[in-house]
DNA sequence: GAAACTGAATTACTCCGACATATTGCAAGG
DNA sequence: CCTTGCAATATGTCGGAGTAATTCAGTTTC
């Protein structure tokens, strides 16, 4: 049981009918399935106000039952891309209904080819937040944050951000940082951000060498925040995200 | 073999199985579990790790069938709350792994006795967001821009905050703001927090006589973005959010 | 004898398909 | 123009077969 096609999985319905699950990136099919729509609809194949075909008519082209249509529909419902009503079918709602922020819609978002305008208002909300939350931590850091930060430090130095090791300890570094805030609230949000765009980091990264030593600027933030400096670490937090807006613009266009 | 209503979860079964569905806040059965226990998990009933009564054992003692309970279930985890497996069953994710900005769980959240440090935390994040996107909007806003927020301006002036028009109109206001922005992450964000701590406002006026008069600081807001001055504009609507913080703390240490 | 491995039984989730019901857009008729 | 009936479509329900992970007993090894 290995590789499946990715088209379809019309023909060999019987003996497991399990094994098409495991084929999409969800683990499960009705996740399988709501990936499906969910990047359809936010790579733009489906305007705001269309009907999606009706859950029999789904559910008999696709070849899965109509629970596992209807508990994908849920997962979408849940993050405000659709609204089904009866009669009137599935649509899709209007694009300031979705929630932008929920990872999977996100994750959703940089499956196909990301809008650059998007990108673009994401970076913005990340220069505002992430140097905001440099400032506290700067403030409420305690000697534990200051360790995790260190160590995170550390292992981005081992191994270079061109590995999966290198950029976990990357996310770590900001991920110390925002602990250090106190604040759950722009700990998630920051978190979901951050893992969408640096899922784009291994684009760069494989469109070309890195442009510039990243780890200088890193320390900058952490000697600011170890100084309990709220306006250097706000400063050099500002610096590291136009940075990865550079890298990351500078990619998206090729 | 056919008809079910073999039981109702309750005493008053008219021979409409729906109407028990009607009565919870979702419009939909499923939605009304979710809801359930979406805010006993919010309000901290549930501990990261616990485990909820299993899918068969769940549904008899509220009577629904497992398939409601599986599309409630749904809804829950795509906002990450809980983790379904089998054999594991269905537990309480840590709350990092929450979408906190989530309306519906911002909304469960504020269904019960909101946590105090969450809220602080939200204002926090407001504190951050809006200013900045006030500074956006002076600098992107156009005529149309300005004339929404002139109208909500009037609007809010005619009504008061004790009404429910004027509270609408006030978020009119910020929504316009947020639009002028050209950011539709910074859109949905704000949106959600507003909406929910808003909700709170309403606690707010029936606890006491709105202690300021709001229409001043919100013409400052107004003024500084027409004059196109980002500085000003950032000012002011600190001021704002400031204010309002103060008067939900206030009230809610009732 | 204790610890680690192996395998089977248990258990809870996952998926399915058929059926009954409620809602509502649409169109025909008043 | 309003009302009413129809038909299409989503919602809720049910029970069973299938699958996978946890558990624990039995065995092996040090």
């Amino acid at each position: 049981m290995v590789k499946q096609s990715p088209s379809l999985q019309a023909e060999e319905a019987v003996g497991n009918g399990r094994d098409r699950a495991t084929r999409g990136p969800g683990r499960r099919l009705h996740g399988a399935i709501a990936h499906k729509l969910g990047t359809a609809i936010l790579s733009g194949q489906y305007q705001p106000g269309d009907t999606l075909s009706g859950e029999v008519a789904f559910a008999e082209e696709l070849e899965v039952s109509r629970s596992a249509y209807r508990e994908a529909i849920q997962v979408l419902t849940a993050k405000g891309l659709v609204e089904s009503r009866p009669k009137a079918g599935t649509r899709v709602l209007p694009r300031t209904r979705w929630n932008l922020l929920d990872p999977d819609v996100l994750a959703w978002a940089f499956a196909g080819e990301p809008d650059i305008q998007f990108v673009r208002d994401l970076f913005e909300l990340r220069a505002i937040v992430e140097p905001a939350a440099a400032r506290l931590a700067a403030q409420r850091r305690d000697k534990d944050d200051l360790k995790l930060m260190k160590d995170a430090l550390a292992a981005m130095r081992r191994h270079t951000l061109a590995t999966e090791a290198g950029r976990a300890a990357d996310r770590d570094f900001h991920n110390a940082i925002l602990n250090a805030t106190r604040n759950d609230a722009l700990l998630v949000l920051t978190a979901s951000i951050g893992a969408a765009v640096n899922w784009t980091t291994q684009f760069k990264q494989r469109a070309r060498a890195l442009p510039r030593n990243p780890i200088p600027d890193h320390v900058r933030v952490y000697d600011a925040i170890v100084a309990g400096d709220p306006q250097a670490a706000a400063e050099a937090m500002g610096v590291l995200v136009d940075l990865a807006l550079e890298d990351t613009a500078s990619a998206m266009e090729r």
